[in-house]
DNA sequence: TAGTTAAGTTAGTATTCACTAACTTTGCCG
DNA sequence: CGGCAAAGTTAGTGAATACTAACTTAACTA
């Protein structure tokens, strides 16, 4: 939550380092190296290194946050919402494609309890907050009514991190926000009551 | 391909390793342990490490297209295919859970390029298959034409996806199986031509 | 100025990892 | 029966990993 100097230039190279090669890159030697100290001087900062991917994770946490909260302005339909929500989220990975590989580490963090918990409230904080706007939508008539607000999140979703999964494994060989302007479209055509 | 006896041991071995706590989970050591004999017999079947994992892969591409290929039987409309693949995937992945973290491991393997190029080639062949799907539903105007088959797809694959994904962090504490069911019904609403 | 503390260093440790060398057992085939 | 190859064993290796012990340095404060 509240990160000293030193503790974000940690996460920043953590995130770099898991970025370029997945998680299994980021080893204390690794960071060390990345940041310029020695290795021992990580655990002046953390406890050990469970607490450095957490961490990791917690600040991405708020980044986005902060990030969604200022994007979705209050005086903008659940649609332009929604819209706005998806073209932050492409720009954002599009600048920092570091993140990507750690929003998709859920899977390699499954059995460290203290780890997967953190991952888990990530992706329920932001669901949760995509079934409110839908629903609003949906109170309004503008978002159509015979698909639950919880299955349109589920759609939504799940195509946009499909699409940046794709971009992922293609090595980055596609236009990342082009596609999502298309993916966009789509959305459009599915939310809207017909 | 053509695995021995031996080999299919070792290869599900490997899986439930896998499914259990991930791919860090899966080390020589746990492996021989689970079969029950010593490392050193492990190299008598496989060059390396990689070779296993690849195996595993290469093995459940296989067991998918199989499958598949027996489900969606050539009588049927395209609808009814797309129902027939999302029912057989989803009791499959209830079958047999460990399977999840082998398919949604794909991030884990990005940088060891062997393994990379088997996952990428897995899930552009099974996008493909959907797509020729959906397409001969739109030249028969079964499925809405508004919206591209690649779209189209994205949308299918990226909830089924996000589906799994949200079970397996719920320690599969939700019936899949009905999940899927609902995951139809949406899809459906969704494909039609309105 | 003296004392304290935060933040760095070098050197090293125990553990785990994938993998190998060298030997033994087993089953088949002439 | 003899030979041989496939498939197992024990014992061990070098490399990497997360982390620690012990020491130094720099900055702040009483």
């Amino acid at each position: 939550m509240n990160f000293s100097k030193r503790q974000i230039e940690i996460i920043l190279a953590a995130t770099h380092l898991i970025g370029e090669k997945g998680v299994q890159n980021l080893t204390t030697k690794n960071l060390a190296k990345e940041i310029g100290f020695s290795e021992p001087a990580l655990y002046r900062h953390f406890k050990d290194k469970t607490e450095i991917i957490s961490s990791v994770l917690v600040y991405y946490k708020y980044e986005l946050q902060l990030g969604l909260k200022s994007v979705i302005s209050n005086d903008l339909s659940a649609l332009e919402k929604i819209e706005a929500l998806v073209e932050f989220q492409f720009t954002h990975f599009t600048k920092y494609p570091a993140i990507i590989m750690v929003i998709f580490s859920e899977t390699s963090f499954q059995y460290t309890s203290v780890l997967s918990n953190v991952v888990k409230s990530i992706m329920e904080e932001k669901s949760q907050g995509l079934v409110n706007i839908i629903e609003s939508g949906q109170k309004n008539n503008s978002i159509r009514n015979d698909i639950s607000a919880q299955q349109l999140c589920v759609l939504i979703m799940g195509s946009m991190r499909l699409t940046v999964l794709r971009w992922r494994l293609s090595n980055f060989s596609f236009n990342l926000v082009k596609e999502g302007n298309t993916l966009q479209q789509t959305l459009k055509l599915l939310l809207i009551k017909g």
